[in-house]
DNA sequence: GTCTATAGACGGATAGAC
DNA sequence: GTCTATCCGTCTATAGAC
């Protein structure tokens, strides 16, 4: 691949982020996309060949560093700290990479028809191993008795909350405000530890 | 109104809720909800005069249930039993309207363009009293010091992500598991319980 | 009120010149 | 590799018969 190959291609998937992003695949057009871009449409079906092969492209290219933070929690560490350093990454990816938050949210909520495997292959088996461990922990008397999934749940849920929901994060606290982040740190860290306590 | 305009009138806004709620405004065609309503298109097109108009009017009839559980919010009751209360009613609303809650967030998360003022409008307004009280409860001992913000926001993401992530959730417990509600509800009892202790 | 037919704009994708 | 021009299907919305 071409130097002037890798940069188009990155570039239209950079674009294609912000519009699929947004609008989900449905609503999206390749024109957008194209225009996000800087280039014309017949140019952008040069590197990819259909809109459908885009918007794979960019799911799969993205997958990989989501299921990351989980992957890394590990059962030998100290329960409250691998417990809170997940929510701490997860919250910076919120914070990071709203775009791909927002991407996912949007297949999610259409039913996930491009990802279901995943979710039911990778993403649970991924889950179901992490919920031993905390299941564990918990039968230890380390950290409270808590439903290892629902836990999960809560830790997706309020951070990406952040990253899904940012218009109304920002109309709610106003504009005048400061960064919600350091708040939401703060308020997550006092979440997760009192309902941690044994 | 006709009893026929009538009852063609909730058809069709009970089928753009189907359809909306799943693909969001620009991803939903004309025809799909005609189609789910049983209808043509035209003669869906005879009782609202365009796509714009069915999705407003969708939007605003929910907008007011919607709200009403925090309006509910007692300043005078007990703290604990108002924030949970309040944890229950978007817990169940997310268990029986999924269809209303994914609406909203598509809605939100592609910016909100129709609901903005809204937000920054009605809704702030509202979550600017509802806090005041929380600061209050927290300033009087009864329970902990909580930014009250934060604290609306993890309970909106909380409930709202078993309606809007159900693909995943049943995903993730398996499609043998029970109905995640009952335990949704245990694990939100604990969390809150546990974080607004004084 | 409901239908068939269709106008007119927009969508994804291709042909072919450069 | 990139462009203009264009095909063809789908989309919103309307015309007009019944």
């Amino acid at each position: 691949m071409t130097r002037i190959q890798k940069k188009n291609t990155t570039t239209i998937l950079e674009a294609a982020l912000d519009v699929f992003s947004i609008y989900g695949f449905r609503g999206s057009t390749v024109d957008q996309i194209a225009q996000a871009a800087g280039m014309s449409k017949p140019n952008l079906l040069y590197y990819f060949p259909t809109k459908d092969a885009i918007y794979t492209a960019l799911l799969n290219g993205l997958l990989e560093n989501w299921l990351n933070p989980l992957y890394d929690m590990d059962a030998n560490g100290d329960p409250r700290t691998e417990i809170l350093s997940y929510v701490h990454r997860k919250l910076d990816m919120a914070q990071s990479f709203p775009r791909e938050s927002r991407l996912f949210a949007n297949e999610i909520i259409q039913g996930a028809p491009r990802i279901l495997d995943l979710l039911t292959g990778e993403l649970k088996t991924l889950v179901d191993d992490k919920a031993t461990i905390v299941r564990l922990w918990a039968e230890q008397g380390k950290i409270a008795r808590i439903d290892p999934y629902h836990l999960f749940f809560s830790i997706w849920a309020l951070t990406q909350h952040y990253a899904d929901f940012d218009t109304q994060v920002k109309a709610v606290i106003g504009d005048t405000a400061h960064d919600p982040f350091p708040q939401a740190r703060e308020h997550l860290d006092h979440m997760f530890t009192s309902m941690l306590k044994p």
